[in-house]
RNA sequence: GCACUCGUAGCUCAGUGGAUAGAGUACAAGUUUCCUAAACUUGGUGUCAGAAGUUCGAAUCUUCUCGAGUGCACCA
């Protein structure tokens, strides 16, 4: 059930004979748009129609408006009125029946609502490093992350999470090591050393005791002996320990990749092989960054894959100095594995400390698939956190950073996946722990929770929500009350837009606004008795059946944003 | 220097190429013997950073300028 839909197929309907009569394609004028207007003298909703008409035809876009304005009049008769507004927009009024017989078709499901090609998608996000605990600035990107898929699934597609597990490389050796100089300080009093590369922080401790705890390695003598088996160990430790964060969030991948693997079955050999079949492959010399100061450069060459070709700005590097493969390489060799296992798209949710790496994903992604591979990057910008109206320094160097778990801890896995969708992901986003923790409209969080949590209370009184016919929601003749069904219909576009834009903020500003119709709603009660939902009269069947539909629909929002639906408050 | 993102009301931010650009907050005044006041009502705000261009129409698209954030061989 979908108005826009509805009312865009009746006016195709309604052209079809202007089609012939001025000779044009029915191609040149099908994007035109039906929309709610801003202005609400307008109408509920309007049409550019006559004017994307008008220009192909070279006709008066007026004169067109009115024959398709005739066209239309014969087929819908819950209209009330089209008006005809230069230069050349339908705007169309809609009888309240129109509306009650929208809500009354309602269905819980909306799986026909949405025009999509369904398909078949991989997500990768989270990928943080299994070097430790994740942090605010993760958070933002995993339940970004989340909620797109969640959304994605909801209308129709077939959606895959995955995180890829950065197993390889300087970043583990060092992490391993730091938790194998733990271990020592443990087990044989050995002080840590102050290494600036290793990691100091607490956590690596705790590894330290469940590895020794575990008792499978019996000998930590020599650093080289242990490293295969202390590394398993240490990422395992790790890895349960993002996993169970996560799951604090409700966040739970389908698929773990790790990088290791890749480098064990020699993707990248493949994917090398391809590039280089191609001509993308050389040995070349890369210019010096400028603006920051690098001081250990120096001109070298190195085996390049061509991504400029593909848009991005420079060459980039496959193999380092050590004539070891780069991170990228690895990563060409994921993509290529991702290829392989053919989905028709794939989304990369990135931090905005890695929006530079955007072009060459997917420039590789796009060179290794012929340009076949449809590939969508999603970044998210910085989190700032405010506490007592003063930014939170954050620096990961003493450890002090601020973990996901603390954030949960403090204010609830509701509020984070709430607030974390409450911007779009271009902007940088402020977290503010005094707001989020108040009781109040600020925090937008209880404020849509609350509204459902007033809805059951009353349906808690109901014992049996009556089949109703079309005709006894013609006691819902309030503006409010209409409103409240005009919003309704607009969830569906809601959703429809949220996805095609990979812009779950949509879905939190959405469930806002329709919590607020409710509140108003809901508060006209305090006016009189006449106007509460539920009253002496026995005309509350409508009501009931009209907010029964707000439930609905909140509850399918906080299913996607994944908050909890509070009977109580 | 280059790339990406942002710049909209005092503040925090929405805004599918559409018409007179919207919310919240702050500020002020009111609403509760009554379905949960964690709520509601009523008040006015704009050089959409600036300039040019494309268009019947631009906050939205293009180019340039200014300002903020992030990143910039080999790390991951």
């Amino acid at each position: 059930m979908n108005i826009f839909y509805n009312i865009k197929n009746l006016i195709r309907e309604s052209i079809e004979p202007l089609i012939g009569k001025y000779n044009i394609n029915f191609k040149e004028v099908e994007n035109f748009t039906v929309e709610i207007p801003k202005n609400k003298n307008y109408g509920d909703l309007s049409s550019n129609i006559a004017i994307i008409f008008s220009k192909v035809s070279k006709t008066n876009p007026l004169l067109i408006a009115e024959e398709i304005k005739i066209q239309i009049c014969k087929k819908l008769n819950l209209l009330n009125s089209v008006d005809i507004v230069k230069p050349g927009f339908l705007n169309f009024k809609f009888k309240n029946k129109f509306w009650h017989t929208f809500l009354h078709n309602l269905k819980e499901s909306f799986s026909t609502s949405f025009d999509i090609k369904k398909k078949k998608i991989l997500l990768e996000f989270v990928s943080a490093n299994p070097t430790g605990p994740l942090h605010v600035g993760h958070c933002r990107g995993a339940i970004f992350g989340d909620t797109l898929a969640n959304l994605l699934s909801f209308i129709g597609n077939n959606v895959s999470r995955e995180y890829y597990i950065n197993d390889y490389g300087n970043q583990i050796t060092y992490f391993v090591k730091s938790v194998y100089y733990r271990i020592l300080e443990l087990e044989k009093k050995k002080k840590f050393p102050n290494d600036p590369d290793l990691y100091p922080s607490n956590y690596i401790i705790d590894i330290a005791k469940n590895i020794i705890k575990k008792n499978i390695i019996k000998n930590f003598d020599n650093f080289n002996d242990v490293f295969e088996n202390l590394k398993i160990l240490s990422i395992d430790e790790t890895m349960n320990m993002i996993k169970n964060d996560l799951s604090q969030i409700g966040i739970k991948h389908d698929k773990f990749i790790s990088e290791s693997n890749l480098v064990k079955k020699n993707i990248i050999d493949k994917a090398i092989d391809i590039l280089s079949k191609k001509n993308l492959i050389y040995d070349g010399v890369l210019p010096k960054p400028k603006g920051n100061e690098v001081d250990d450069w120096e001109p070298r060459k190195q085996l390049l894959f061509k991504s400029t070709n593909f848009g991005d700005d420079i060459d980039r590097a496959l193999k380092k100095s050590d004539n070891s493969w780069t991170y990228f390489a690895n990563d060409l060799a994921y993509h290529l594995d991702k290829i392989e296992r053919k989905y028709d798209l794939l989304i990369n949710v990135l931090g905005a400390d890695h929006a530079g790496y955007l072009k060459r994903q997917i420039a590789c992604t796009h060179a290794l698939s012929n340009n076949r591979q449809e590939i969508i990057s999603k970044v998210c910008q910085l989190v700032k956190l405010y506490k007592n109206g003063e930014p939170l320094k954050m620096s990961k160097r003493a450890g002090d950073f601020v973990t996901l778990k603390n954030l949960i801890d403090e204010v609830g896995s509701d509020v984070v996946r709430f607030m974390m969708v409450y911007r779009t992901n271009d902007s940088e986003l402020d977290f503010d722990f005094d707001l989020v923790k108040s009781q109040s409209k600020d925090n937008p969080v209880y404020y849509v929770q609350y509204a459902y949590a007033r809805i059951s209370s009353i349906l808690r009184k109901v014992k049996k929500i009556q089949a109703l016919k079309i005709e006894d929601l013609d006691e819902l003749d309030n503006d409010i009350e209409i409103n409240i069904i005009k919003k309704i219909s607009e969830w569906p576009r809601c959703l429809e837009l949220s996805a095609n834009h990979y812009e779950p903020h949509r879905i939190t500003f959405y469930l806002y606004e329709l919590s607020s119709l409710f509140h108003t709603y809901w508060n006209l009660g305090n006016e009189s008795n006449e106007l509460k939902i539920l009253n002496s009269n026995n005309d509350y069947n409508s009501r009931v059946f009209l907010i029964s539909k707000i439930e609905m629909v909140l509850k399918q929002g906080f299913g996607i944003l994944n908050i909890k639906a509070l009977d109580k408050m």
